[in-house]
DNA sequence: GAGTGGTCTAGACCACAGC
DNA sequence: CTGTGGTCTAGACCACTCT
């Protein structure tokens, strides 16, 4: 008849779009160029806008665009590899990594994390906020609990709170000698605190890393850093130099 | 005035509604329940359908929530827990992993494949695609390329595709000696075939880890595996057993 | 102020599961 | 068949950045 093998596997248009963009971005555009505003952008393809977005939510979800509002949607470099490998990190306050703590403070965590702890859900405990900076950009916020066990020689007259607090605090979690950790990572949504470390809406996609430090046997520490998943790729052993990508290789235009 | 402390931080309907069901996720529901409509629930919160469904989305990305066609919205389990650390795995044949090998076949792999294997753009690889269930669930779909040259001794007897070839392919790379493995993870959409496996729609969130097999100080092979991010907890090392979640425990109700 | 992306609405129709 | 979530539309207004 007529139709040739129509109806079979009606593609959504925001697939469609997407695939077709992601070609376009492939070909015609360079890293850091700027596409059309979205209303053109719908109007061209011949779609709402809605629609249209929901094609750039996806390539950005995939690394390959950035939006901000107010300036425009431009393309996105290749993720940068973050390094979280096992072996790299002396641990929690090594000396050469990127972390930055911005404040100490007791109280009492979550209940997941406590748990972990193997600690009293209702016990306060050390808490740093941290953020890991690499090539200037900031790429993950950090919430670190340290139970009052694991610092037993902490001074008491240090100050009660603040980075220089912080710092004494993992100083003396170094010195108790961490012996080993284990990680699990997954997809979370940021919160609002982290949104604001990170430079991105509450609710944007963060890799959840979180990290049981082991010292004597025991839970010495627990660390939930979460990592923008638009422009990080987590690395586990010496692969951060190589480039690994989703995507084929751009074409230069 | 009479404006307390008004026009401070707008907060986005989306952004509170998916804070107010989370909450009753905790509170009022148990794992497997299945929630009103969306409709209803657009309806009772006094927003439109489509900003309902924004909050429900997010909640999903979470993990909170599982989301299915013809059916409805139901309470999520807590993820699962999937090993995937170096230690355990002796390489990508050994014999005690949950892998389920599918099909194997000549291709040309993706440029940034052919990039990590340091071979031609241009040369077909051995291309194994197997799928890993875990509880009966499949969780994550791969594709592996083994290069001709890591796999000398293969008989051209057997057969030239199908799961028989992917496990003869699988013993020869294992025969060869897996000497070290790194990893990366990151963000990405399911492609369609990847989704159909996985039981998703195109464009789900997965989590993509690459791995490069080393033998005799070369890239023996390299697999690209897409876990279910809405279902899968990545581990390494030893935490597989422990449950860890961002949200606190669950009341029963 | 002009222009951008972000949020929100109130509808419509479609694809799919289960009866 | 009914009911569900998935897709799509054509608007509106808001928050933000830059000039």
């Amino acid at each position: 008849m007529g139709t040739t093998q129509l109806e079979t596997v009606p593609e959504p248009k925001y697939w469609h779009l997407r695939n077709v963009l992601g070609e376009a971005l492939d070909s015609e555009f360079h890293v850091g160029e700027i596409l059309p505003n979205e209303r053109d952008l719908a109007a061209r393809f011949g779609v709402a806008r809605a629609t249209l977005r929901q094609a750039l939510e996806q390539l950005e979800l995939e690394g390959r665009l950035q939006r901000r509002r107010g300036v425009g949607t431009t393309v996105a470099p290749p993720r940068l590899g973050v390094d979280v490998s096992t072996t790299h990190a002396g641990g929690p306050g090594a000396s050469d990594d990127a972390w930055q703590p911005l404040d100490c403070t007791a109280a009492v965590p979550p209940a997941a994390v406590a748990r972990l702890l193997g600690a009293d859900a209702s016990a306060e405990v050390h808490t740093i906020r941290r953020v890991r900076s690499t090539q200037g950009q900031c790429v993950a916020a950090e919430l670190l609990y340290v139970p009052d066990a694991s610092v037993p020689d902490l001074s008491a007259i240090d100050a009660p709170s603040g980075p220089a607090r912080a710092r004494s605090v993992l100083r003396e979690l170094q010195r108790s000698g961490i012996e080993g950790q284990d990680r699990s990572v997954e997809l979370g949504s940021a919160r609002a605190d982290d949104a604001k470390e990170l430079d991105r809406l509450p609710g944007a996609p963060v890799l959840v890393v979180t990290t049981r430090y082991l010292a004597a046997g025991r839970t010495a520490a627990v660390s939930v850093a979460t990592y923008r998943a638009d422009t990080c790729r987590l690395t586990f052993g010496d692969a951060g130099e190589v480039e690994i990508s989703e995507e084929p290789a751009r074409a230069a235009s």
